[in-house]
DNA sequence: CGTATTCTTGACCCGCTTCAACTCAAGTGG
DNA sequence: CCACTTGAGTTGAAGCGGGTCAAGAATACG
């Protein structure tokens, strides 16, 4: 995102729980995760909602190119971050700056990639299997981008409300289910700090094969 | 995609329920769907199928950056379809074709709007309002590409069982919802023939906001 | 400490699944 | 022209997974 350094304004810092944009807003700029961890999610009119997308840094968020400036799904910081923001049209960009369209491919791809495998996870596993998977992906994703200390130890900043609304569950049955999976030795997740207990289990219950773990990982665009 | 045309093999034409690529296959080309309609799916260990994304003529399929010739998931023919197909590595567009970046980060752009749509309708939404979404979806789309005569009627080359693996249902439930949105008045789908009965009605129980639809139709990359 | 979130647990209920039998249409071949 | 097949759709009965509501416990926070 080098050569399109002059469009760039004074980074934005925002608390946990904050919201970069909602749906439905207006939004002239596009950002770059820099720091922290944020999460994507659509209201429906009854107030029920579903999260999209955990994002890591150098997730680029608000590129709309049909309808430019319009926004369908919002933003809320799970941490407290930073983010860089390029006030610049997706059309600008498309016209003047083909040489980060590739950059945007890729991450576009990897992250239509977790999409497709969070649908299906949502639309054909029950709900420890669900539940299984989602803390999977996050602790191989999170943990690539900030090893720790003990291998199997994570601090994921979630709620079990959070996990709910991603895999389509409610909270009080997220209870239940994280619970059991700790009375079976899979996984232990209290007070934000995720345990896996055993992974080969757990992998097993997600049904996830080790080369889609790959994809999760996956190289960034070359540099 | 007028620049990586020396890549361009012979289009391959294939038969309405023939695969164009399997899960978990290797897959050395990339290809664009030139006529016709298919679909994506992945398949879980027990067989259980979930439909991930319907594709229309344009769309790019095999575009995978991270782990260059792996692919995720299946793409089948829904009618009988003509897929160009460019032999070349994702790796090699990135390093030397990146003036098709930006037309590829348009065209992903939308499919994971999409895919984020689907998301949250299966995530959130009851058995009725998912297959109301799913089916108001198809018709904007269908309609936009090939406009048919009369403006209520389309055909859309499903079954019920489809409808199910993409809503996350059994064939069994949709062909019970089906007879109760036939009986509200809402929408006909008999033998392949999809009849709005009442769009007011149908975009409610869909709970489709008029601007994402505008999303689906989605002005293609300027050219 | 006291207060606000988050989490836990129980009782009850309903939407969807499962299983299975049956209908219906469209081929197919004798 | 008619038996046989094959795939899609329909319908019913029974069961269960997860939702809902509500009260209470644990933890974080000021």
């Amino acid at each position: 995102m080098r050569s399109i350094a002059r469009y760039r304004q004074a980074d934005r810092r925002l608390e946990a729980g904050a919201q970069l944009f909602r749906p439905g807003e207006q939004c002239q700029e596009i950002f770059q995760l820099v720091e922290g961890s944020a999460f994507l999610y659509t209201l429906f009119p009854d107030g029920r909602r579903q999260i999209l997308h955990f994002v890591l840094p150098g997730a680029v968020l608000g590129f709309h190119p049909a309808q430019d400036t319009m926004t369908t799904y919002g933003v809320e910081a799970l941490t407290d971050i930073v983010v860089a923001a390029y006030r610049v049209r997706a059309s600008v960009l498309y016209e003047r700056h083909p040489e980060i369209g590739m950059e945007l491919a890729w991450l576009l791809s990897r992250d239509l990639r977790l999409a497709f495998d969070h649908l299906a996870s949502i639309g054909r596993l029950s709900a420890p299997e669900r539940i299984a998977h989602l803390l999977l992906e996050l602790f191989v994703r999170y943990r690539l981008r900030w090893p720790g200390h003990r291998i199997e130890d994570l601090h994921l900043p979630l709620t079990q409300e959070h996990i709910g609304d991603a895999t389509g569950l409610t909270g009080v049955h997220v209870s239940r289910v994280l619970h059991d999976l700790r009375k079976r030795g899979i996984i232990q997740f209290r007070y934000r700090q995720l345990c896996i207990l055993d992974p080969d289990r757990l992998m097993e219950l997600a049904a996830v094969d080790p080369y889609v773990l790959q994809g999760w990982v996956g190289s960034g665009p070359p540099r």
